[in-house]
This record gives structure tokens, C-alpha cells and sequence, in this order.
DNA sequence: GCCGTTTTCGGCCCGACTGTTTTCAGTCG
């Protein structure tokens, strides 16, 4: 079920889009997915905001007007523009506008003017040739057209992180080779961070003769299939694994605005632009200027110096408050991927990992832990081969005999990753909880239960004195379960309360805690667990999506309790227990 | 439709590429 945050911001783009068919003024048409972009990222819930105007409009980007549709749909689940606005086109030439290529001109001009009323009716005129002859599309462009339908049936549109990374990180590596490029770097998305990705964004800086073989040379790599544009300047690709990737070649004196205009993202950037503005300076993708001085564009340092910001990570670029901290040099120094010291949620073969106790321990060991805990799974995860209570007694005497052995290489705690019930109940007696030294209480089933039962739910493992860490409470999986959706700002304060920490599961399915989830517990002073849920030796190479995330939240080495030492990591564990 | 240190009107980011044009509209990012 998804929030009313969710909801909302759905029917605020849908109306959105809807204007745009329909051909309303643009502005307002941007209004309207602000608003949706708002709500889409507001960790606030807004259904406990209430229906009162006065309070809605205080939200950034929602008026009197978007207030109104708010409140109207908190207490009647509907949003009556909303309903008049479906009304006025056909349903299925929303789809349409997923198609790349196709816009809401183009849209608007095959449902005017050749009854296109959705996929299929565009599918058969493509085919029958009932589209030619339209003003201002041509036999090229109808073919374009076919071929983005193809494409858009057989690939779906985002991927996690963790898939794009390492394909940007080839692409990259493949551009620096070539002797006119003198820097390359992915921007985007990717480099916020985001959980998921559209597309890849690469740039390179090259003296401007140089521009075009960098461009045939891209274009010609190996996992490319299409070349869907191809310029001096600007070329874009699509994978094999039907990924889009998009190339930028600039002078060097470039490379830094170039890099934080394809950064983003789109919101920030206008801030900065209009901050550009309001110094009489101009911003754009190739530098800063002063009417035609070129005041700087080499480096994002240096433009956000003459803008008078400190230089914003890339993964606080959203538009949520950052400019505001880089004027007055009160940016937090985000957590890096060096500060992590200890893993504390991972799985061997006693259940459903693929390592040793040793293995695990030892892979830890060289990445410079201090301590890993082993959790595997609880009895209840029957799939997983969770350990019944006479296993696990066994497991933590195996476990104290590693640790033992490896003692001065690292510290081997005893855990488990204990299931939340789906009525709130851990699967294992306090008893059992007592012998271990750290327990992470996730759910792993009934992850459809309405909001407020899955509230009860975690609320209730919180409560139980053994729990250290709640794992991914929300349970779901990136781009494929919703999972549970809790009232975090309860959780939160239960486990601030507590004394707990929540999770940041770093694994790229599950990047759970989220963003703005994260940032909410940072902000009411809830320490985060960054663990990788490692099953295998590959996995603790995950660690780096849940460190991006985290930095997106504005976490802080301080606010992760992977990062202490390992006196004070031993110490905060004690104090969590009775 | 939203917003405001030029605040209740007037502006809202802007450049590259494509295909269709003979100077530009549409789309994308």
C-alpha cells in the first residue's frame, strides 16, 4: 500500500501530465510536478500534517491551490481535477508518453488528428502508415518512433544502483584510455548516489579537435547495440544490457561546470543558476560568467567559491536544505567508506551464506574491521535454513571458538539475525536472546500488513530488551517489493527512546533504510548500522551503496556505530542490553 | 500554479541534437 505521500504525488504528475496533452500553460504544468516531486520526497508524512490549508502551504512548492487538492484528497481519498482531468483523454495515451521520442506535442497530434488513443491503436497506425502525412513528422521520425516502441515493450526503465555502478565505472575506465582524453568521470544520478538509475551520464574534458574521435571511439565500444544520437559534443548509446549511456565531451577549462550541470541534480542546478543570476552572473553546462568574462568552470570547487558555497557533495545535491548549510560553511563531513570499522549483520553456511565463520572473519580482517558479527538467520526462516534454538546454542560455542582463534586479528561477535513475527514476536525466548552479543531483529515476512499493523509490529521488537540493531525494517526490495510501510517518525523516536540503532542495509536490492528514512533518524539523534548482509565474499563490496545512501542522508562517521572503536563499539553494544 | 532581500505582478534554466524545416519545433537532460 503506498503512503498517501506516495499517492498524492502519483495524481499530482498524472494531472501534470494530463495539462501538458492537453496543452495547458507549461508554468503550470511545473507547478504541478513540483508539488508531485515534493510530496515524492518529503520523509514527512503528510496525512499527519492533517487537511489544514494554513499548514499545507507552508510546504515548499505547495499553494493555496495544491493544498486545497491536498486536503480534499486526505479526506476523501480522491482529488475531483484529478477525476475531470482522467476524463478529458483517453486513459492509454498516458503510457505513451513513457516512450522516448515521444512527446505530449506528439502525443496530442496523433490523438487529434489520427484517433491514437493508446499503445496498440499507435502500434496498428505505425504499421498501416496512417501516421505520414502528419504536419512535421516524417518518414525518420515515424521510425524512430517504431523503434522506441520495440524498445520500450522488451526493457523497463530503471535499475539499482548496484547494476549501474560497475557499468560506469567500465565505461569510465574505457574513455581514459583514449590519448585526446585528458579527465573522465560518470555524473548523474549515479553520482548522487541515487537507489536507482535511468540512465548513465559520462564526461570528458579534450581539447575541441579532439571532440569527434571521442565520440566515434564511444560509440564503437563494444557492449553498444544502438547509437541513438551521435554529435561533436554530445553522443548517447544504448547497452546491450539496454542501458542508456550518455557522453559529453568538453574543454577542460569546462570540465567542472560540465560535471555539476550533468550532476544535478535539476533542481539544485536551478538554484544555483538563479543564485548565479542574482550576482549578475550567468551559470550554464560550461562555465560562470560575467557577461562575457568567464568567471570560473574548471572545477565545481571553484564555482561554488564565487557563489560563496562551500563545494556541495555530490550526494546532497537535492535541493533539501544543502545551499543554505554551504553558505554558512555548515556542510556535515559525510561519512566515507574508510571510516567503517566493523560489520555487524552478515551470514555464513550454518544458514544461508556461502562462507565460513573463518572466511568471513578473515575477509573482514582485511579490509581493517576491528569486529564482524556473525548473524545467521532465526529458525523461522525455514527457506534460509535459520537455525533452530538447539543449533544456534551450537553455532555461538562454534562462533566463540573462531573467535578465540583469530582473536589478534579480529573480533568475532556472536548474533543472529532474529525474525520479527508478524504479530511483533522475535523467534527466539529471551533466554536464548540473553547468550548472544548483539541481536538485528528484521521482518522477513508478512511484508504486505497495513501501515499501522506493521507499526504495532516493529514497535513491539523494539520493545524486547535483547534487540541491538532493527535490520531493513522496511523489508522491501528495490524496483520489485514495496515492503512494509511503518510510520517511520514512531519507529524512530521508539528506537531513540531505546537506545537502538537502525539499519542501513547497504545490499543494492535493499539500500533499507532509505535516504529520507535515514535522514529522519539522524535528525532525531538515532545512531544508523551500515551492514553490508553479506552472504558471501563479494558481498562486503556492497558496503559502498550503503555508505552513498548514508552520505545522502548527511550522515556523519559520529552518527554510525560501524565507525567506532572498538572499545566503544564493544561498550555502546553493552549498554544496549540489561 | 508558485513565489517574493527589486513581494501581490511578472517571471518561471537553457543548450544540443534531430528531423523537419528554409529558420524552427519538439524532445531530452
Amino acid at each position: 500500500m503506498p503512503t498517501a505521500n506516495q499517492q498524492l504525488a502519483a495524481l499530482f504528475a498524472q494531472m501534470a501530465d494530463i495539462l501538458e496533452i492537453l496543452e495547458s500553460d507549461r508554468f503550470r504544468v511545473n507547478a504541478f510536478r513540483k508539488t508531485s516531486r515534493v510530496l515524492d520526497d518529503m520523509a514527512e508524512d503528510v496525512a499527519g500534517i492533517g487537511p489544514d490549508i494554513s499548514s499545507l502551504v507552508q510546504i515548499d512548492g505547495v499553494g493555496k491551490g495544491a493544498a486545497q487538492r491536498i486536503a480534499e484528497f486526505l479526506e476523501t481519498g480522491k482529488i475531483a481535477d484529478h477525476t475531470q482531468l482522467m476524463d478529458q483523454i483517453p486513459d492509454g495515451l498516458l503510457g505513451l508518453l513513457n516512450i522516448s521520442g515521444l512527446g505530449p506535442k506528439t502525443i496530442s497530434l496523433f490523438w487529434n488528428q489520427a484517433g491514437v488513443e493508446g499503445l496498440d491503436d499507435l502500434k496498428a497506425k505505425l504499421e498501416t502508415g496512417e501516421l505520414t502525412n502528419l504536419p512535421g513528422l516524417g518518414k525518420k521520425k515515424l521510425e524512430n518512433i517504431q523503434k522506441s516502441v520495440a524498445f520500450a515493450e522488451s526493457a523497463g526503465g530503471r535499475v539499482r544502483l548496484g547494476q549501474a555502478m560497475p557499468m560506469a565505472f567500465w565505461f569510465v575506465g574505457q574513455l581514459e584510455k583514449l590519448k585526446q582524453v585528458k579527465q573522465a568521470a560518470y555524473a548523474g544520478s549515479l553520482r548522487r548516489g541515487r537507489e536507482t538509475i535511468g540512465d548513465i551520464d559520462v564526461i570528458v574534458s579534450a581539447e575541441a579537435k579532439g571532440a569527434a574521435a571521442i565520440s566515434d571511439a564511444f560509440v564503437a565500444l563494444e557492449p553498444v547495440t544502438d547509437v541513438l544520437v551521435k554529435g561533436a559534443t554530445k553522443s548517447s548509446v544504448r547497452t546491450r544490457g539496454g542501458m542508456q549511456v550518455d557522453l559529453r565531451v568538453v574543454e577542460p577549462r569546462q570540465y567542472g561546470a560540465a560535471l555539476m550541470y550533468f550532476t544535478g541534480s535539476k533542481e539544485h542546478n536551478i538554484v544555483l543558476r538563479q543564485r548565479a543570476i542574482d550576482r549578475g552572473m550567468n551559470l550554464n553546462e560550461y562555465a560562470l560568467t560575467k557577461g562575457n568574462k568567464i568567471i570560473a568552470g574548471q572545477t565545481e570547487q571553484e564555482i561554488y567559491q564565487v557563489l560563496d558555497l562551500a563545494w556541495i557533495p555530490p550526494e546532497l545535491r537535492e535541493d533539501r536544505g544543502e545551499m543554505i548549510l554551504a553558505e554558512k560553511n555548515e556542510l556535515p563531513k559525510l561519512i566515507e567508506i574508510g571510516d567503517i570499522k566493523a560489520e555487524l549483520h552478515a551470514h555464513t553456511t550454518a544458514s544461508d551464506g556461502h562462507w565460513s565463520i573463518e572466511e568471513y572473519a578473515a575477509a573482514a580482517a582485511h579490509r581493517g574491521f576491528h569486529t564482524v558479527a556473525v548473524t545467521d538467520h532465526s529458525r523461522g526462516q525455514g527457506q534460509a535454513n535459520g537455525l533452530s534454538s538447539q543449533r544456534l546454542e551450537q553455532h555461538i560455542k562454534n562462533v566463540r571458538v573462531a573467535a578465540a582463534q583469530m582473536k589478534n586479528q579480529i573480533t568475532i561477535l556472536a548474533g543472529s539475525e532474529v525474525d520479527i513475527l508478524a504479530n511483533g514476536q522475535l523467534d527466539y525466548p529471551d533466554s536464548l536472546l540473553k547468550e548472544l552479543d548483539l541481536v538485528v531483529a528484521s521482518p522477513h515476512a508478512a511484508l504486505t500488513q497495513e501501515p499501522k499493523k506493521a507499526t504495532d509490529r516493529l514497535l513491539k521488537a523494539i520493545d524486547n530488551p535483547y534487540v541491538t540493531i532493527m535490520g531493513h525494517p522496511t523489508g522491501r526490495i528495490i524496483l520489485s517489493r514495496e515492503g512494509l510501510n511503518p510510520d517511520m517518525k514512531q519507529l524512530i523516536a521508539a528506537a531513540a527512546q531505546r537506545g537502538i540503532a537502525l539499519e542501513l542495509n547497504a545490499n543494492t536490492m535493499r539500500l533499507d533504510l532509505r535516504d529520507t528514512h535515514a535522514r529522519m533518524a539522524i535528525e532525531a539523534g538515532v545512531l544508523l548500522s551500515i551492514n553490508t548482509d553479506a552472504h558471501g565474499p563479494d558481498h562486503l563490496d556492497q558496503l559502498v551503496y550503503g555508505v552513498l545512501t548514508a552520505r545522502r542522508a548527511g550522515a556523519t562517521k559520529a552518527g554510525v556505530i560501524n565507525c567506532l572503536s572498538k572499545a566503544a563499539l564493544a561498550k555502546w553494544l553493552r549498554g544496549t542490553r540489561p
